[in-house]
RNA sequence: GGGCCGUUAGCUCAGCGGUAGAGCAGGUGGCUUUUAACCACUUGGUCGAUGGUUCGAAUCCAUCACGGCCCA
């Protein structure tokens, strides 16, 4: 091992050293990164991976395992060593290979120079170990990939936050409850696609860079338009683009993507987030909220084969129909409000302000029930509820009530605390419209950082004449978080955003 | 933005004013159907950064950075 430098302490960069050595005397010997590497496949062509031999093969008796004396060739990357023993794990499980005792001095020359962390291959019989494990009795053996930087503990795996995010991979190779969360994130969101194509929703794309934001009371991020020479912001929503759809004649369309918000970090916030926005002309927000439950339900089965989840200790039941409360009435079931109190607006006004909520004058009876229903119901709420007829004046872009031209005909659906969903029967009534889009105006002139801009174009869509639509907006991060126990956003975004962090010390280029 | 907590070896963590520790990983040797494999020996540190207090600081204080939790 001359070739090799000298025996590595513990320390990283020693380490990585010892293998950068290892690398060079295999290119030495010809050896470069190969990539013509193929699994073994099975009489259809199917690859023979852990999985797929455990289910197969797992069964079977030792001896009757040995008599059909399977040859198979496996690829993965070597996470451990237990006596002759060396533990592969690859895309779909573990299995480990066996170097016996009297293999082939090459054969076992090679084996031993691999390192924890590299991605090998072996061809082999199939067997099975006295305790029930399969293993692949090695006859011939690669390097595919060197390592060159240590794994995290093997038994702690990684454990540290920070470093799960900032180094993904990392979290991955290790933590096989962080690859479930992924799993089941990118089926939720599979089975989303699958429920709308269903029910003859089509899948759309609409622009990510806006001129005017709009469509959510958020901050936008602006970016810079060279040859055109203008300002451009990120979307925050795209619903007034969707919309715009309906008027073209699509009747149900949907859209799975990215939204960005400028605002602060926290574990339930993301500056770009992914959001289900879907609009269904011919329907109205009774609909919206039957289809919600329906695809809730579904998800959970579907993805998770049970309808009661478990969040942070508490159980959640998505069978049950999900309550449908109005503000007033939602103000009545989770607080000791009166009848008489829930309908006072200087009773609200001076409650809101005891919990130190800035009371505006302008605030209607609506928007001061609403606020106390955010200071003191919202939380309290564990199984799905949905809450129905907000204030005009917080949803500019839902149609009237009816009955009540004061509120809409919207809900949102909370869960743990959570607005999950929001959707409501769509204004399409141009004139209600570009006097919601000037009173949005009014508030972003008064310092509202939040409030809406005009829409000129948007308005002459709705001209042209939209069907009575409904729509709904659905936070795909949050939805996983739910169905993956997971406390932080970050632990349901493969590369959620970390402040950057200083070059740390030798490492920079 | 505010409060509290954290940052020590590649990883997981102890130490909390008097010579920087453990387990795992790494190295050497042994063992060779293991299951967090085992046995022996062994290497490894700018204690997040910068200042300060002190005869002496990983430890006390201040500021900053990053992260976590709670609040706005």
């Amino acid at each position: 091992m001359s070739d090799q430098g000298k025996a590595p302490d513990s320390s990283e960069e020693a380490q990585r050293a010892w293998r950068q050595g290892k690398l060079t005397a295999l290119r030495a010997e010809g050896w470069d990164f190969p990539n013509d590497f193929k699994r073994s496949t099975d009489e259809v062509g199917e690859d023979h991976t852990a999985a797929a031999l455990q289910a197969r093969y797992g069964a079977l008796e030792k001896g009757e395992l040995e008599a059909l004396g399977l040859q198979v060739t496996l690829a993965g990357r070597l996470m451990n060593r237990r006596g002759p023993f060396l533990v592969l794990q690859e895309g779909t499980g573990s299995i480990q290979f066996y170097l016996a005792k009297g293999a082939d001095p090459a054969l076992r020359a090679v084996v031993e120079q691999w390192d924890v962390g590299d991605i090998v291959a072996g061809t082999g019989t199939l067997e099975k170990s006295g305790k029930g494990d399969l293993y692949v009795n090695l006859a011939s053996a690669r390097l595919l990939t060197k390592s060159l930087r240590p794994l995290p503990d093997q038994y702690y795996g990684l454990a540290d936050t920070e470093l799960r995010y900032r180094r993904r991979y990392l979290d991955l190779i290790m933590n096989a409850d962080s690859r479930e969360t992924f799993r089941v994130r990118s089926q939720v969101v599979s089975a989303v696609r699958r429920f709308l194509e269903d029910r003859r929703f089509m899948e759309v794309e609409t622009p990510m860079m806006h001129v005017i934001p709009g469509g959510a009371a958020a901050k936008p991020f602006v970016t810079h338009h060279n040859a055109l020479d203008m300002p451009l912001f990120l979307r925050i929503a795209p619903e007034l683009y969707l919309k715009r759809l309906t008027v073209g004649g699509f009747e149900r369309v949907f859209e799975i993507n990215r939204n960005f918000r400028n605002e602060g970090l926290s574990t339930k916030h993301n500056p770009e987030f992914t959001m289900l926005e879907f609009y269904w002309a011919y329907a109205d927000f009774h609909d919206l909220m039957d289809l919600t439950e329906t695809l809730l339900r579904g998800l959970c089965e579907q993805v998770l084969g049970t309808t009661t989840v478990t969040y942070q200790g508490v159980s959640l039941d998505f069978a049950k129909p999900f309550a449908r409360l109005t503000v007033p009435e939602a103000l009545r079931a989770y607080t000791d409000i009166t009848d008489v109190q829930v309908a006072d607006p200087a009773y609200l006004a001076a409650r809101l302000r005891e919990q130190g909520v800035k009371v505006s004058e302008s605030w209607g009876l609506g928007r001061l029930q609403f606020e106390l229903f955010e200071a003191e119901v919202e939380d309290k709420i564990t199984d799905p509820v949905f809450l129905t007829q907000h204030p005009t004046e917080v949803s500019p872009l839902a149609r009237r009530n009816a009955v009540n031209p004061e509120l809409t005909d919207r809900f949102e659906l909370f869960i743990m605390g959570r607005e999950i969903a929001n959707g409501f029967s769509e204004l399409n009534d141009p004139e209600d419209q570009a006097e919601r889009f000037r009173a949005q105006v009014a508030l972003l002139d008064e310092g509202d950082e939040e409030a809406m801009h005009y829409d000129a174009d948007y308005i002459t869509a709705l001209e042209y004449g939209m069907p009575p639509t409904a729509g709904e907006g659905i936070g795909i991060d949050r939805l996983v978080m739910l169905l993956t126990d997971s406390p932080s956003i970050r632990d349901v975004l493969l590369f959620p955003h970390m402040r950057p962090k200083a070059p740390i010390g030798g490492e920079v280029s």
